[in-house]
DNA sequence: TTACATGCAAACTGTTTGCAAATAT
DNA sequence: ATATTTGCAAACAGTTTGCATGTAA
């Protein structure tokens, strides 16, 4: 295992030609190998995304590319250690992960087990306490449960 | 937005006496069995917690009662439709049931696991978009995650 | 007495891992 | 050539379930 941590490439969303997602991948320190192509296509090929693994899965199966449900969880990984994308806590009986590795926040549509990003710009928190003694803060998650009105 | 079910009964924390419980799990709709009894004086009986299934297990068993890891799973679904505890989706990989069901938010250190109540009052979101049409939000959960500074 | 609760082990789900075969450089 | 990556199936953790037995009312 030797992944290189250099700060993420702030990739151009929308069709990605192989040879940019290539470069992605190099930059990385993968070698892009068919299945990381595919997936890296399905990830980053059309805006942001929430994916889980089962349903990347799918999705790649449908685009006519075989790659086995256990890459498809290493490549992610692969991915999230690269910085490529994040991972979400959101709803403890299944991970998903997000392409947009920005600072933002989400809607959970609960029922539909469904994701959305909530612009950036437009929730604030404020009135956080002191982290305890020698700790920092590494990260806030905000998530905003939603239901049927 | 910061909507509740009402939560029925601001419980007072602090060893509770098995009358006390006993009326408690009544008017929840459940028996004062031994497990539940013994489940409640761990959870209410001492303040705000946080516990994983797991872990309150491991905790019964060394206070000498007798009660099965699948019993403990039951028991903490059946408080948590009654309103007695809150499940929390912070890791993946657990679940986490906090006996505070006011509106608070939680610092949780990664690495060790553990998760702390942020005083209510203290934390305050605002900049909320418009939820999509025809739904409302139900919850919002803040998550601060700390690493060692 | 009877409806509810428990314990056990088996089932299940999502995820990870070991290893031989395949592939990228 | 050789180091990395893959697929498979088996392992795994946490959680849930079916059912016979035990218990509260």
């Amino acid at each position: 295992m030797n992944e290189r941590h250099e700060t993420p490439e702030p990739e151009t969303p929308e069709p990605m030609s192989e040879t940019r997602l290539t470069e992605l991948l190099r930059r990385a320190g993968l070698r892009p190998t068919r299945q990381r192509l595919a997936l890296g296509q399905l990830l980053f090929g059309s805006g942001d995304r929430h994916v889980s693994a089962e349903a990347l899965h799918a999705e790649v199966e449908a685009a006519g590319e075989s790659v086995s449900l256990a890459t498809v969880y290493n490549t992610l990984h692969q991915f999230k250690r690269a910085g490529l994308v994040r991972e979400l806590a959101i709803d403890g009986s299944r991970a998903y992960f997000d392409t947009n590795v920005s600072n933002h926040n989400h809607f959970f549509i609960e029922d539909a087990g469904e994701l959305m990003d909530i612009d950036s710009g437009s929730i604030r928190v404020d009135g956080l306490p002191e982290p305890p003694e020698g700790m920092r803060i590494s990260h806030i998650d905000v998530v905003v449960r939603l239901v049927k009105a």
